[in-house]
RNA sequence: GGAGAGAUGGCAGAGUUGGUUUAAUGUACCUGAUUCGAAAUCAGGCGUACCUUCGCGGGUACCGGGGGUUCGAAUCCCUCUCUCUCCGCCA
């Protein structure tokens, strides 16, 4: 959520900053409506906070009154006072639907991007911000997809799936799944070494969390719920792990905070089903460990980039080609004020997956959720967020074994080695 | 799942026969005095949000969440959540 100072104060900014988004002209006027909401807000604050205070005034004096035995008087004021609680229930009832009004309004813009972010409409129009220089691995005619190595090597089953859960969600077995948890300690390991915090949160989150980091409303589809209990599973550890220091007000001394965790992430992908989504592709169940940073503004977009380079040494170690996006205005989540993504090449489907998402959300996520920092002079001000992807395993893996595949077997990266147990499929 | 107790400011902890309590007090923290410096001592300060003011300041709300009674609620009532103790079940 923007904040209302920044709108206030930087109208134009915000303004230019939707039109990358493709706001239109039309679209850009709700800016506007929200000043105007906001107005009648303070307007509407202001009598409402006057009246109480008249009414507070007068209860402390039908107290003094009833200490000095004059119930008379007393009662002339208790008629006062009863008009004054019609006005401020008319006034409490105002307020609160102008704020809720306010509230939804506010909801309904996305984050302002960054200056450095591009224009664009589709995610054609992405800037390459490092391609992949090297020839991508030579492999054979006939080389196989993942999904058809799996099968050849019994390492994961998708309709051994299906009969235990529903389509998109994969059972590892043997290797396969021996692969999964290397990669994942691997992941882990680094992100450890790099200083940041390891944390192993819940899967589950209440209806608060999911607000928090902005999954509601929006994107309520795309969780799964638990009815009974109004819980949700998480679609990424960046739920649960932000959501540590939700409402807090940490000490600059403290900052930045950095945590990281793995955890599976479950999404509905509702209708997302098409030609693109065989195999690892697109799953309902996949495993990730998440990178979440709390920062001082001044240093976020430099933690960005530091962020980008972990990310970078990752898929360099597991010797995968890869490129990095930096999305335009229209490709750019909600959220997000800048992004970086990251895409492996799968060399026997011949394309680029998408493997990592490192963002920057400004103050948007920290206003939503109240997390703040106190200065060296006791100020307070808003965080900024930040979170990446380090790394989603299912299309890791997918390139993985689909560029390593030889006739011997699949040859497993050395930085693995210590993890696997075994050095090829 | 059953029975009981409880939830107050960073922490500890009063206040629960509704009314100068504007939430006492301790502790932590900050500033100053004292000191060569420190400890100890003394003095002052010390929550968050919103509104208002050029500023000093002023106003409103918040004692787990929500609702109610009342001129007035931390205090009474309803409801939800959570914590603790005991029992049951259990990896």
């Amino acid at each position: 959520m923007l904040q209302l100072k920044v709108i206030r104060e930087d109208k134009q900014r915000i303004i230019n900053g939707l039109r990358k988004r493709n706001w239109t002209a039309q679209q850009v006027k709700i800016i506007d409506d929200i000043l105007k909401k906001d107005d009648e807000r303070r307007a509407n604050q202001k009598e409402l906070d006057d009246t109480l205070a008249e009414q507070n005034r007068l209860a402390k004096q039908i107290g003094a009154l009833m200490g000095q035995g004059k119930k008379e008087e007393a009662e002339t004021l208790k008629i006062q006072v009863a008009e004054l609680k019609t006005l401020t229930k008319t006034l409490e009832e105002r307020t609160g639907s102008i704020q809720q009004q306010l509230d939804n309004m506010l909801y309904s813009v996305p984050n302002c991007p960054h200056k450095s972010v591009p224009k664009g409409k589709t995610p054609e129009e992405n800037k390459v911000a490092k391609d992949w220089k090297k020839p991508f691995p030579a492999l054979p005619e006939d080389a196989l997809p993942h999904w058809e190595l799996a099968k050849k090597y019994n390492l994961f089953d998708f309709e051994l799936g299906v009969k235990l859960t529903g389509s998109g969600f994969p059972v590892y077995r043997g290797k396969g799944a021996r692969l999964q948890r290397a990669l994942i300690q691997f992941f882990l390991d680094e992100a450890v070494k790099a200083g940041y915090e390891e944390i192993l949160p819940p899967l589950l989150v209440n209806e608060e969390s999911a607000r928090a980091t902005g999954q509601l409303p929006d994107k309520e589809a795309q969780m799964y719920k638990c009815d009974e209990d109004n819980l949700y599973l998480i679609p990424t550890a960046e739920v649960p792990v932000t959501n540590i220091v939700r409402g807090d007000i940490i000490p600059i001394k403290d900052l930045p905070v950095t945590m990281t965790a793995y955890t599976p992430c479950f999404r509905r992908e509702a209708g997302a089903w098409g030609a693109h989504v065989r195999g690892l592709n697109r799953v309902h169940q996949f495993d990730k460990v998440e990178l979440v940073r709390v920062e001082h503004p001044d240093n976020s977009y430099k933690a960005l980039e530091g962020m980008v380079r972990h990310v970078e040494k990752l898929m360099n170690k597991l010797e995968l080609p890869f490129r990095i996006l930096l999305l335009c205005g229209g490709d750019m989540g909600f959220n997000s004020a800048k992004t970086y993504d990251f895409e492996v090449w799968s060399g026997a489907q011949k394309r680029w997956l998408e493997v990592s998402s490192v963002s920057c959300f400004e103050t948007f996520q920290s206003n939503r959720m109240k997390l703040r920092f106190r200065d060296a002079e006791g100020k307070i001000e808003l965080a900024h967020t930040l979170n990446g992807s380090a790394l989603a395993l299912a299309r890791i893996v997918a390139a993985l074994l689909e560029n390593n595949q030889t006739p011997e077997g699949i040859t497993i990266p050395k930085v693995l080695h210590r993890y696997t147990g075994f050095k090829m499929i």
